[in-house]
DNA sequence: CTGAAAGCGCTTACAG
DNA sequence: CTGAAAGCGCTTACAG
């Protein structure tokens, strides 16, 4: 039975550096040159082995490939959210599929590890180590110890977001969330509101903190006061946005603009304000974050910051491979954009 | 340097079999079998084994196995669908965080692979082959070749609903979707409903088929005519169903009830309803499908048709890991539930 | 039940 | 620029 012909399995057995080396007439050595970046092979020869690859329809081996080299030539996209927030938060589809997009621009596979549990984070920590070269990790909680358990295990990350308490030693990829949220109260202030409220993000995040310290500083900038009746936390869901409506709307009735610090939440604002019988914008103008596809679905269609989601995650890559390549880890912060519709 | 110290990179190097069986007194062959399963291994030497590996943290070199085993323990997660239905339809994420989860209780890591346009699809069916034991499909336009393709080229292969025209010989997993759909209409009927329209999915897809097909059915055996005026085609989105309700109250404006096939549809049609002054249930109950988050973020919240996808994406790793294991293709269907809230 | 040995497909100094 | 050779960490007949 020759080499490429069927085998018992109705799997044919494919042909490796060896097959290619006789077609081309070379030793396996120079083949593997060429694959490799073709350095020190004669022109000839790359041209050899380049028609014997066409020919035999090779591709490498990468288990044989790994075993040698160490490296897996593989990433994880490791999401530390509990169950809901996945489902619901449209933001994890983007980014999810922006990632897997740029890596296989690389010719790098992703794999999704899913952590809602304290075993299945051990689990996935055990796997990755020695597994995977590198991992994408989406975790918001201050109380997360895995990108700590990473970067001491020496294994190179890059986080969607500043993980808390990190320092500088672990990279990231954020937008300008301060900046976003400065855009959004300047432009409500600009739009004639003076009694411009908050529903602020987690505090243990740093993206809710920084949010809420753009809206604060913008108000000062603005000559506003800064009433604390006007800032209510929430939890970037969208129950949790209506709730902090009905509350804000019993503490502060003469509200007239609300930024809210994610979309998910300003749809639940929305419904919490027609439920109250405010109209929008024109009672009450209602400003969001993310333009993630729920500012879309929203009614009215919200008015938002985007999030760079595109670059957030070829940033995340970009950065992860170079930091797997032997780069020191760099922290990336993008632009955001104000996008008007019809809520404010 | 001892092969446990830090070597320059920072990375330890790990223990191999080597290491194990000189701990164990025993030879590499031995310690394999234990890792195999431990068959023709002496209760002393499994003992021994087996505290050798606790002791130096040993954990199998995937990359060697599989050279020499020729399979690579993973599975691909393909997703053929466009962009903008992955963003928008809260299915997707259960039925992928269902497999992920499904798999890693098995050690089994799940490559995600996105194929939103051709050349995407290329490069994926060349990664699958060779790569990856096997194919978890998601996809459900009539055209996709690539259930054909996989099939034909050996890849054990499990789809999320029958794939179109490929008869049994590919093994899939669905819910019982006339079934699902007879159970709705006939509490619509049951409720008093008599002039019974729907929002038929997508009539390329075999859900979107299947479920009018129950409606027809149902209409039949409750004695109502079947009326062309009351069936409008969608598409699975939320804009679509808002545009179906539209065209169906124009020509049926004596509707009672509408039966969506999708709850991100039936959505949009309570959107639809609303801006026409139609109040749900009272004038018009819309029961919808799926019971995916979407069910409950709608207002007034949506009964609806329970696709039990926590067995469904369970189902498809079950049979997935059986046929990767030598098991013949199987179609497994599942039945579903009628979920009763407040919009029918 | 066990060990010695071959071999999976590749990469990489090494010597020329 | 090139080939011969060692070796990555494992599994699996084979002989005992």
């Amino acid at each position: 039975m020759s080499r490429t012909e069927q085998n018992g399995t109705g799997r044919r057995r494919p042909p490796t550096i060896h097959d290619v080396a006789r077609e081309a007439g070379v030793s396996r050595g120079t083949v593997s040159r060429v694959l490799n970046g073709g350095h020190n092979v004669s022109p000839s020869a790359l041209d050899a082995v380049q028609s014997a690859i066409h020919k035999t329809g090779y591709t490498v081996n990468r288990h044989a490939r790994s075993l040698i080299t160490g490296r897996s030539d593989s990433v994880a996209f490791l999401l530390t959210e509990p169950q809901e927030r996945f489902f619901e938060d449209p933001n994890f589809n983007v980014l999810l599929r922006g990632c897997t997009t740029a890596l296989a621009a690389h010719d790098v596979p992703l794999l999704l590890m899913i952590a809602g549990t304290e075993a299945e984070r051990r689990r996935n920590m055990r796997y990755i180590a020695g597994h995977v070269d590198g991992v994408l990790l989406v975790s918001s909680h201050s109380g997360d110890p895995v990108a700590a358990q990473l970067h001491d295990a020496g294994v190179p990350l890059v986080a969607c977001g500043k993980p808390p308490g990190q320092g500088s030693k672990v990279s990231y990829v954020a937008a300008d969330d301060l900046g976003g949220a400065r855009d959004m109260v300047r432009y409500l202030y600009e739009s004639g509101r003076r009694r411009i409220a908050t529903v602020a993000g987690p505090l243990d995040t740093p993206g809710g903190v920084e949010r809420l310290a753009g809206y604060r500083a913008t108000l000062a900038e603005c000559g506003l006061p800064y009433d604390e009746a006007l800032v209510v936390p929430g939890d970037y869901s969208r129950a949790g946005g209506e709730a902090a409506a009905s509350l804000l709307l019993e503490r502060a009735p003469d509200v007239d603009a609300v930024f809210v610090a994610s979309d998910l939440m300003a749809q639940g604002v929305l419904t919490a304000l027609e439920k109250a019988g405010r109209r929008v914008p024109q009672d009450i103008a209602v400003g969001g974050f993310d333009d993630s596809p729920a500012a879309l679905a929203a009614r009215p269609e919200l008015t938002t910051v985007r999030q760079p989601w595109d670059r957030i995650s070829s940033e995340m890559v970009r950065v992860l491979l170079a930091q797997i390549g032997g780069e020191d880890p760099a922290a990336v912060i993008l632009p955001t954009e104000l996008v008007r519709r019809d809520s404010a």
